[in-house]
DNA sequence: GTCTATATTATGATAGAC
DNA sequence: GTCTATCATAATATAGAC
């Protein structure tokens, strides 16, 4: 019996490797998900294990199967937080023409998103756990954001619809400042609104069409 | 001794009723300026009793004869920086010209004071404290301070530098997404550095400069 | 991979002596 | 108005049985 046990469960290992592999992914997923939920309705700040092995219906030491510790799960959520957000960015960009059209429907998507992921987007920009600091691998992919706005500006600059003064680093903070802007307050104050609703999304259009005059042509 | 010491002490409260009075202010004063400090360190969210209490040097169960709670602190810091900045941004208008010009400057300096008080500031418009909820008194306060912009935007409007668009509800939304993108930058990327260095407060002369452009004259 | 038990530390708050 | 003692609760994390 025991041989045959033991011969079942290699057995099993070999012909279905990824199985338990497979379990242990959903459960990860599972965790995060589980996560974003507390994070929203308790602040970034209140997300703890013990709410978190409530939720699941398991006891708090189970969780470091999966997570070496809190801040695992916190880095987890901003990596794939950052990911998601530039992919959102990216599809937006691709879903209108070049330019300044573009910029402005890639930011726009990027603040869909971040508005239906209040709390992993607070993580990701507002840095509300101070003993928290993002792994050296998010760089890179905020790194890659910014070189997605860069390029749309060279391209506003190119199709004459801005300046040249566009092209210059400036003019990406002038653009991540409007968007920090009108998420911080839509956040604050309406956090439940989607996107487009309210008195501070809208704001977004109304100050990205005024990208021209910050950087006129003959500028 | 019983009776005289009793005649002594309430003697001397009769004499001088203020000299407790103005010790306990004193102590409120102090716990007030660590609650900032503490906060400032370890986030809004950071702030407790016990830290509090190291850092004055009593035990934490006498600050309760000071505040009924933490919230209380809470809310005492609240209250009172929400009239610091609206001084701040009152002494800005002051300082120049109506229109355009004071509308800039009474930003600038409220701007000047959240960055010199980065805490507060969080406290006051980004509710990073879930369970907080500031007290009724606070609205008032806000109130006023809606009342001097939507006052310097109608001198601009008056003065020719806006048109009319400016005196509508939205024109405020969007002068107060300008600021709080600004700060929310400042804060979360270079929150040591002072106002007009770096890559983010002086973009709110820039955006600020591009009202003209949101509210034309012959809009 | 789950659990119980435990260590350690911290929290906000109250009672009551002095 | 200060303290000690205490309550009730919560947190992260580890050891080790199963």
């Amino acid at each position: 019996m025991a041989p045959t046990d033991e011969v079942t469960q290699t057995g099993a290992a070999a012909v279905r490797p990824d199985r338990r592999a497979r379990r242990r992914q959903e459960t990860i997923r599972e965790i995060l998900d589980i996560a974003r939920d507390v994070m929203t309705a308790e602040g970034v700040n209140g997300l703890s294990l013990a709410e978190l092995a409530r939720r699941l219906g398991v006891q708090p030491p189970s969780l470091y199967k999966y997570f070496p510790s809190l801040m695992a799960i916190y880095d987890a959520l901003f990596l794939e937080g950052q990911r998601q957000n530039l992919q959102a960015m990216r599809r937006g960009l691709q879903g209108a023409e070049s330019g300044l059209d573009g910029l402005i429907a890639g930011l726009e998507a990027s603040g869909r998103w971040c508005l239906a992921n209040r709390a992993v987007a607070e993580l990701l920009f507002w840095r509300p756990v101070p003993s928290f600091h993002p792994s050296p691998e998010a760089f890179a992919v905020s790194m890659e954001m910014v070189e997605l706005q860069r390029g749309a500006l060279a391209d506003a600059v190119a199709k004459g619809q801005l300046g040249p003064a566009a092209n210059e680093e400036g003019a990406i903070y002038l653009v991540s400042t409007i968007i920090v802007g009108v998420l911080s307050q839509a956040f604050a104050n309406e956090p439940d609104l989607p996107w487009g609703e309210g008195r501070f999304t809208p704001m977004f259009a109304t100050l990205m069409h005024l990208l021209p005059a910050a950087f006129p042509l003959d500028g």
